[in-house]
RNA sequence: GGAUCGGUAGUUCAGUUGGUUAGAAUGCCGCCCUGUCACGGCGGAGGUCGCGGGUUCGAGUCCCGUCCGGUCCGCCA
């Protein structure tokens, strides 16, 4: 594993950027903003115009915030206006335009920005009533997460949501401008596109002009991208919506924004240095934090070996101790099985896999605790059928649920190989290899959860490098590319894919376990646990190109079919290219402290797809039916 | 496709072993109030307990179904 990063960070969690306060120009509505008088503008006469946050009367005298996107001024409603407003009261969001005069107020409001005035209201006007809204346009606002999505225009409003809105434009500008900095250019790229049900499942779009013909939405502009190397623009960048149709998740929608990028005349080292680039100005622009001062790297085989997990949080330890693995997973690694064989113990002679952690300082958990631990890997989400504990106790001794079967040397041994220190708690589950890996990679991550190691403002890079090529479809009984069909082998591989003749689906000899197959020249970059961005270095010789399709089962025909335009292309001086693709939704949310990437898009869908406020999908006219000339047969 | 949590006033929620008239806070409406900024005081209105069925003398509460929302697994090259 390379390691050569120094230890990180430390932090400042405010945003650095700033959108630019005063107006250029005032208008007949107003001649400043909400956010941007101070007491320097004491006696100028002004127009305002936002809405009415909230009214607080008097008697004789109102006092109403005066709210836009720039922030909240207090106007002064005097004896003469209160009387109309008496009349025709004022309500929340109303839609208000103000002329006053800029007053020093007697009782200053250290909270606001503008809180040492207030206008002196001579005229106003309501340009819009309102109708009372459902929740309140707060920060802490009492509106559920529906409502707040069915009226997605009044969230908007709140202060917390803009926020996020800004912080995202902040960091597509940061993107755009260090992109273009190196000469990178924006080219849009098309969306009704050809259907290739490769990976995800595509959203499609009925063509009127070619009845029974269908368009789908792009996945992503991955052969668009490439096809622009081809036509010599050799670098490209788009900030760009993808499509896919699967299920979602609080970090997944079925329309996103990638910062889509690709190169010509790179290998996978200049690939890296220039994202790496990308990602610490990003940094340094929107989070003001300078000191990442190269991201870490690590082998997919390293990450799953010591994480289990091929997106790794590393900000905390607890790494794995693997006890037991099928003779081919690590083939490159020292299974530690020696230390639980033999003890007659069955759960771990029948297990396929046995993993432990160590949950630092854990070792004083009650039963009651350890029970709730259990519990927690025995839910149907993680599927374990039980934990075995031991635990390092201070005074050096070893007790363990397995004590009958491990003498305390053994359980010491065990501890140790995990990493425990005196205090810490082990936990080991076992049962079949992927399950296994997959809960302790899950129990891990709960632990430096509740443990406090996840740290909020802590942000730790890493790029995981050389993916397998393939990965086994179970469901399918045939080998996919894990990354996707144009990703090229490691340079070292290429000879050994020209060469065979791949009927990959029997097997394989080249391929064999993907740890030990054919690895990719492939890369992600992590932060934090989350995958940010992936990309690899493409496939740009036909002849290459068409052994990975054969591989994946595609025969010449369907290739042509499905591809050959880009074969085509390789084929007029297709240039060695690579790219990257990082998903701006998330990158916001993880910067701004998030988990779902909901608050960080204007208008986004629920868990079923649906856009609650416009509510969509929704049925069409037959008289679109007829044009289209699609028949519905609902079953 | 599956698991799980939730749905009660405009809103956020409470509601005991099934038991009299379903509560609180906030918002809303009215009156009072010249320095508030979570303003305050007094008063008032506001409910098909998601929907359908069942058990029961009696259902917000128990059972079945269904719809909607949240989270997760599968899925997401």
């Amino acid at each position: 594993m390379q390691n050569k990063r120094r230890l990180p960070v430390l932090i400042r969690s405010f945003h650095c950027f700033r959108l630019p306060l005063p107006l250029k120009t005032g208008n007949m509505y107003r001649t400043h903003t909400c956010g941007e008088l101070r007491i320097t503008d004491s006696n100028k006469e002004v127009s305002l115009a936002g809405w009415v946050q909230t009214v607080r009367k008097f008697g004789s005298i109102t006092f109403v915030d005066l709210r836009d996107r720039y922030g909240i001024t207090q106007l002064l409603f005097g004896e003469q206006l209160n009387k109309i407003l008496d009349a025709d009261p004022l309500g929340r969001e109303f839609v208000l335009q103000v002329t006053g005069k800029v007053s020093e107020r007697s009782n200053k409001n250290s909270q606001l920005s503008t809180g040492d005035i207030e206008i002196a209201v001579t005229s106003f006007q309501v340009l819009n009533k309102s109708a009372v809204p459902p929740f309140t346009i707060q920060d802490d606002t009492d509106g559920g997460d529906d409502l707040r999505m069915k009226y997605r225009f009044l969230d908007l409003r709140r202060n917390a949501v803009k926020k996020n809105l800004e912080l995202r434009y902040a960091v597509n500008r940061s993107a755009r401008n260090y992109l273009h900095d190196h000469h990178f250019m924006d080219i849009e790229t098309p969306f009704l596109i050809k259907s290739t049900p490769e990976g995800a499942r595509d959203f499609v779009v009925p063509s009127r002009m070619n009845p029974g013909q269908f368009y789908a939405l792009p996945q992503s502009p991955q052969t668009f991208k490439q096809l622009l190397m081809v036509s010599g623009y050799d670098r490209y960048y788009q900030v760009v919506k993808c499509f896919r149709d699967e299920d979602l998740r609080a970090d997944r929608q079925p329309e996103f924004t990638q910062i889509d990028c690709e190169m010509a005349f790179v290998e996978q080292e200049d690939i890296l240095q220039m994202f790496e680039g990308l990602i610490k100005r990003i940094f340094k622009d929107v989070k003001g934090i300078d000191y990442i001062e190269a991201v870490e790297r690590m082998t997919w085989e390293d990450a799953m070996w010591t994480y289990g997990n091929d997106k790794p949080d590393i900000r905390f330890g607890m790494q794995l101790s693997n006890l037991k693995f099928p003779v081919h997973t690590f083939p490159h690694k020292p299974v530690a099985s020696a230390l639980i064989n033999d003890a007659g113990f069955a759960v771990f002679d029948d297990a396929e896999t046995v993993i432990a952690i160590a949950a630092p300082g854990c070792s004083e958990y009650t039963r009651k605790q350890t029970d709730e631990l259990t519990d927690w890997v025995k839910r149907p989400q993680i599927g374990m059928k039980g934990m075995v504990f031991i635990k390092c106790n201070a005074d050096g001794t070893f007790k363990s649920s397995a004590d009958k079967f491990y003498p305390e040397e053994r359980l010491k041994a065990i501890a140790h190989s995990a990493g425990a220190k005196a205090g810490d708690l082990v936990l080991i589950l076992a049962g079949a290899e992927e399950r296994t890996r997959k809960a302790v990679s899950e129990l891990r991550l709960e632990m430096g959860r509740r443990l406090g190691l996840r740290k909020e403002n802590e942000f730790r890079l890493l790029w995981v490098l050389d993916f397998p090529l393939f990965e086994y479809a179970e469901d399918d009984n045939r080998w996919v590319a894990r990354h996707h069909p144009f990703t090229s082998p490691k340079p070292g591989d290429i000879d050994t894919m020209i060469q065979n003749d791949p009927v990959i689906h029997q097997a394989s000899e080249y391929l064999k376990h993907p740890y030990a197959g054919i690895k990719a020249n492939a890369y992600d970059m992590v932060l934090n646990g989350n995958e940010i961005g992936g990309g690899s270095i493409r496939i740009y010789q036909r002849e290459l190109q068409e052994k990975m399709f054969a591989a994946l089962g595609m025969d010449k025909d369907e290739q042509q079919h499905k591809f050959g335009f880009l074969l085509g292309a390789f084929e007029y001086g297709a240039p060695p290219h690579g790219g990257i693709a990082f998903g701006f939704d998330r990158l916001c949310a993880i910067l701004g402290g998030s988990e779902s990437i909901r608050d960080f898009i204007a208008f986004p869908k629920n868990n079923s797809g649906r856009d609650m406020m416009i509510d969509a999908p929704s049925t069409i006219d037959d008289k679109q039916f007829t044009e289209l000339q699609i028949k519905l047969d609902l079953r």
